[in-house]
DNA sequence: CGTGTTTGACCAGCGC
DNA sequence: GCGCTGGTCAAACACG
């Protein structure tokens, strides 16, 4: 990964938060190490605003969600101003790379309906769909959460779809999509096999909902306004175009009120850290320089 | 009964 | 071509 546009593990994601980008994989999802939530509470996330200065972070992040927010499910996540219109290669088709999971679709239907029919049919319909046609996979985003629990609530609801034993891990992954039957968002949660206490959540494409709360309790309003606009925004952050270099990038770079207190150990990073996070460094963190606009 | 989880099987991609 | 691995499906099951 690194003979790519990997971007410099190590670097500070922003310059006073508590994100630290942790490296990035062969498919140039970014993983991201969230310092704050490594302060856990005996009952999981502690996302208490006044003990973590993601409050004001996240509060950016949300401002940043309504920007960009004007895609509607069905309508495909690239409509409007929804930054996936203009991803990387221009490739990624929402409605190719991920069909079985857009329930709304008649493609999906007429999958379920197939497999409904009998024991156990053979999965001919995807086998079809994706017969010449490489799997095109939709820009993920990565991020490193020390936590005791797998996984973390979010303010998304999530169906548990797959769990697979993973190679050179004894830590199962877990599969996870978003409930609403119109987001094709998925997610994997992971332990590192280096550090089980840090829990590697990947997202796979763009939430065109809002969040729903958290149904199960246990998390403030406030909390939840953090966590929910976590999924949508952290997305977004991989994509590419202005929205990022505008509107991002100034307001997770502002300082924060309140100072990080705790650092965190970087063993699981893949490599030395080469280059600071300039405003040019950070953004060839994030987004590879053939995707930038300038 | 609705919703979510578990789990074995299947499939595609990729490296050798 | 073959085997390995990751990703997904879907029936069965659990739970509130």
């Amino acid at each position: 990964m690194e003979d790519k546009d990997a971007p410099d593990p190590g670097s500070e994601f922003a310059s006073g938060s508590s994100w630290t980008l942790a490296g990035a994989d062969s498919d140039g999802v970014n993983y991201f190490l969230d310092r704050e939530s490594s302060i856990l509470s005996e009952f999981g996330w502690n996302l208490n605003p006044d003990q973590a200065d993601g409050l004001g972070r996240f509060g950016d992040m949300e401002r940043i969600e309504r920007t960009d927010f004007t895609g509607d499910c069905g309508g495909s996540q690239g409509t409007g101003s929804a930054p996936a219109a203009s991803n990387p290669g221009g490739s990624v088709d929402l409605s190719t790379s991920n069909p079985s999971v857009s329930s709304s679709s008649s493609e999906d239907q007429t999958e379920k309906s197939t497999a409904g029919s009998g024991v156990k049919p053979p999965q001919i319909p995807s086998k079809v769909r994706k017969k010449g046609q490489k799997r095109i996979r939709q820009p993920r985003f990565a991020f490193m959460t020390k936590s005791e629990v797998d996984h973390l609530e979010d303010g998304y609801r999530w169906r548990k779809y797959g769990q697979k034993a993973v190679k050179n891990s004894p830590f199962p992954r877990s599969y996870y999509r978003c409930t609403n039957s119109k987001c094709t968002v998925k997610k994997r949660v992971e332990r590192s096999s280096e550090d089980p206490t840090i829990v590697i959540t990947t997202y796979e494409g763009q939430h065109c909902h809002h969040t729903v709360g958290f149904p199960r309790g246990g998390f403030s309003s406030h909390e939840a306004g953090f966590a929910g606009q976590l999924t949508p925004a952290i997305s977004q952050f991989y994509y590419p175009g202005a929205h990022f270099q505008r509107e991002i990038l100034p307001s997770i770079t502002q300082p924060q009120h309140v100072p990080v207190r705790e650092v965190v150990q970087s063993h699981s990073l893949p490599g030395p850290t080469t280059q600071l996070a300039t405003d040019n460094g950070l953004l060839g963190d994030i987004v590879p320089p053939g995707m930038r606009n300038t």
